[in-house]
DNA sequence: TATGAATGAGCCTTCATTCAT
DNA sequence: CATGAATGAAGGCTCATTCAT
C-alpha cells in the first residue's frame, strides 16, 4: 500500500503510540473534510467552517496540515492511492483478459462508490491538479492508472474480446461513465456497485458475461 | 430557442442599435469568460484578474452582469440553452430510433466540443449549481436534457436497438462519456466530433453502423 | 438677495434666455436634491440613484455641479443665503429689541419648516462642513447668522427683555430648539410656523407677548 | 440597567476571563470609533482608516462586530442604553415635580457631554436610524426616552411649574437645547453641565431656582 | 498538544466622474 | 445639450495562516 503524505506534515509524532493516535486523527480528518469539500465546495468551505463541522479548532487543523491546498492533496492521495495499489495487485494475479477487465472495473467502481467524496471533490478540483508543483504525485497517479487500464483494454482487444476498434475511444468512455458513478451513485440503490461495473464492461467487451 | 439571461440584467439598453451592441458584448464576455475560469478555476480567478485578461475594467463587467454568479449563470445557460433547443428541435423531427439516438449524440457531442470551456466550468461548480434558487434554471435545464435523452433510449430500446437490458445504466453511462469528451477532446485530433459520437453510440446500440 | 453659486459652476449659458431656463433647472435639482438627501441620508445616495429619483440622466446632473459635493454646497447655500439675507433685511427696519427678536424667530423658524429638507442635510453633513476649504462661504454664512441673532438678543437684554442671566446659553438654547424644528415640524400640523416661534420665543423673554 | 448588544456579537467568548478582557475590548473600541465618526464622518470613514487610527487590524474590528453598521448600533446604545436606564431610576425615586424635572435634566446633560461623540454620530445618522429593522433597539431606547421626559413634563404642568402652555412644545424645544449641547461642549469650558442644565430648565419652569 | 484571537492580503462590489455619441 | 456606457480607485468584508496562551 503506497502511503505518501502529500508535502511536509506539520509534526508527526515520533512515539509508535502517539503516532498512531495522530495517523488516526488525521485519516478521519481527511475522510470527512472530503465529505465537506464535497457538498459545500473546496472554495466556498473556509477552514473555519470545515473545522466547526469537524468540530475541532481552527489552529488544529494545521497541526494536521500544512495548509489548506495540503489537505486537498491528502484527499486525492487517499483517492488515488489505495486505488492504484489494489489495481497494481490485480495486475500481478494473471488473470485472462475478459475476466482481468471485468475484475478491475469491479475493483475501481467499488472504490469510487466507497470514496465518491474525495472524487467529487477531485473532478471539482480537476483544472488545480492539473498545473502547480505540489500536484505532481497526484497526476502521476492519474496516468498510471489510466496507462494500467490501458494495458489491460490493450490485452482484452489482442484476446479479442473488445467490441470497438478503438480502444483509446473505449478508454476514454470507460474513464467518463466510471467516474460519472460518483455523480449519481447513493448506496443501497437500485443497483450494487458489482452490477455497475458489470453493466460497464458488457458495453465494452463482445460477449456479455452471466 | 430558449433565450434566458440567468437573471435581472443590469440595464439592457433599449434602443436596437444600443442593444444589438450590448448583446453582442455580453456574449463576448460568457465566451471569453467560460475560457479563463475552465483553464484557472471559477473560485481562483478574480473580477480583477478576468477583467485584465479581457482587455476590460473591472467596473464594465458590472455592467453586463449583477455579480460573479451571474456570469457564471450566463455561462451555464450559453451551455444548456442552445444545446436544449436543438435537441428538441431534432425530437420533433420524427427520426426512426437508431437514427434519432446517433443524431442526437452526434448534435451533443458536437455541442460539448463547441462548448468545451463552458462545460468544464459546469462540472467545476456542479455542487453549487445542485443547491440555490438562482441555479433553478439551469437545473431545470439539465434535468429536462436528461429526460429527453431517456425518452430517446426508451424509443431504441423499443425498437429491439438496445443492447443492455439495463436503459438507466446505459443513461448514466451515456451522460458520463460524453461530457468527459470535454476533458480530452483537442480540435483537430485524431477523431471528429461525428465519429467520437458514433463511437460512443455503438457501445449502446445492437448492430454498428457503417 | 445674496446668490452664490457654491464654486466654479460647469457652463452656465451667458444667452439671458438660455441662462434664466439653466438657473431653473439647476434650482429645481438643488430643491429635490435636497429631499432625496434628507431622506436616504447624503452619503448613502449615489449619483445613480439621484439622477433616476429625478428624471434626468447622469451626466446632466454634471451640468449643474462640478461634483457631488458642489451639490452639497448648492444645497448649504439655498438654506443659508436666503435666510441671512432676510434676517439682515430686518435688521435694518429698526424694530424695537422685543419684537425684534420676536420677528427674526418668526422669519427663521417659517424658513426651516420651508427648507426642512436642507436643514436635515446640513445636519447629517455638519462634521464636514466644519473642515474644507470649500465650506468656507457655509461656514461663513453660519457664523454670520449667529453673530446677527445674538445681536439680537443683546439688545433685547439691554432693553431688560431676557429672563436669563445668561445670554451665551440663550443663544445656544435657541439655536437648538429652532433647528430641532427641522425633525419634527410636518405641514398642516398642531401649530403653525408662527406659534412655533412665537412658544420659543416665550421661553425666553420676560413678558410674554399676546 | 439594559445591556444589549446591538445585534448578534461574533463569539463572544465564554470563559470568564476571556469574555472580561472582550468585553473590555468591544467597549474600547466603541467609545473610540465614536470618536472618530464623529470627528470624520461615519460614511467617510472607512474600516480601514478606523482600524489605523484605534491601532488594530482592520480584521480585528470583525471579532467584535459582524459589521460596519452593526459597530454605529453599538455606538448608539452606549448612547441610549445608560441614559435611559439611569433616568428610569431617577424616576423611581419618587421626587417633587420641579426637582424631579431639573434632577432629570441634570442628568442628561450629563450623559450628553460624556457621550458627545455618540450623541454626534448618532445626529449624523439620524436618518438611517429611523428606517432599517436593526435600527429598532434604538428606537425603541429614544422614544422610551421622550415619553419619559414627556410624563415629567406633564407631572410638573399639574403641578403649576411650567411657564408655557404648550407642553409639546416645550418637549420638542427641550430635545433641541439638550442635543444640541453636543454641538458647542467643550469640557472646561465656561460653565458646567450642571449650570448648563439648570439654565435649560430655568427657560421652562416658572420659579427659577436658587 | 490544542486552542482561537489576531492578522492583513485580497476579494467582490460600488460609485463619482468622464467622454464619445 | 443631453446621454449613459465605461472607468478604476476605494470600500466593506472574508479567510488562510500564525502564535501566544
Amino acid at each position: 500500500m503506497i502511503v505518501r503524505y502529500g508535502g511536509r506534515v506539520a509534526t508527526r509524532p515520533t512515539r509508535p503510540a502517539l503516532r498512531d493516535r495522530y495517523d488516526r486523527r488525521r485519516a478521519d480528518v481527511v475522510e470527512r473534510a472530503a465529505h465537506v469539500f464535497a457538498r459545500r465546495g473546496y472554495g466556498r468551505t473556509s477552514m473555519q467552517q470545515l473545522a466547526e463541522e469537524l468540530g475541532i479548532a481552527v489552529g488544529s487543523l494545521y497541526h494536521y496540515f500544512p495548509g489548506k491546498e495540503q489537505l486537498l492533496v491528502a484527499i486525492c492521495d487517499e483517492l488515488m492511492d489505495p486505488l492504484l495499489g489494489d489495481a497494481r495487485a490485480l495486475d500481478g494475479a494473471g488473470l485472462a483478459p475478459p475476466e482481468q477487465l471485468r475484475a478491475l472495473v469491479r475493483l475501481w467502481v467499488g472504490h469510487v462508490v466507497t470514496h465518491r467524496d474525495h472524487l467529487l471533490v477531485f473532478q471539482q478540483e480537476r483544472h488545480a491538479i492539473e498545473r502547480g508543483a505540489q500536484w505532481r504525485g497526484v497526476r502521476a497517479d492519474r496516468k498510471a492508472f489510466e496507462r494500467l487500464l490501458e494495458g489491460v483494454l490493450a490485452e482484452a482487444e489482442a484476446a479479442g474480446a473488445l467490441r470497438t476498434a478503438d480502444r483509446r475511444l473505449a478508454l476514454s468512455a470507460l474513464l467518463g461513465m466510471v467516474n460519472h458513478t460518483a455523480q449519481w451513485y447513493r448506496p443501497g440503490g437500485r443497483l450494487t456497485p458489482e452490477a455497475i461495473a458489470d453493466g460497464y464492461v458488457d458495453l465494452l467487451v463482445r460477449a456479455p458475461a452471466r
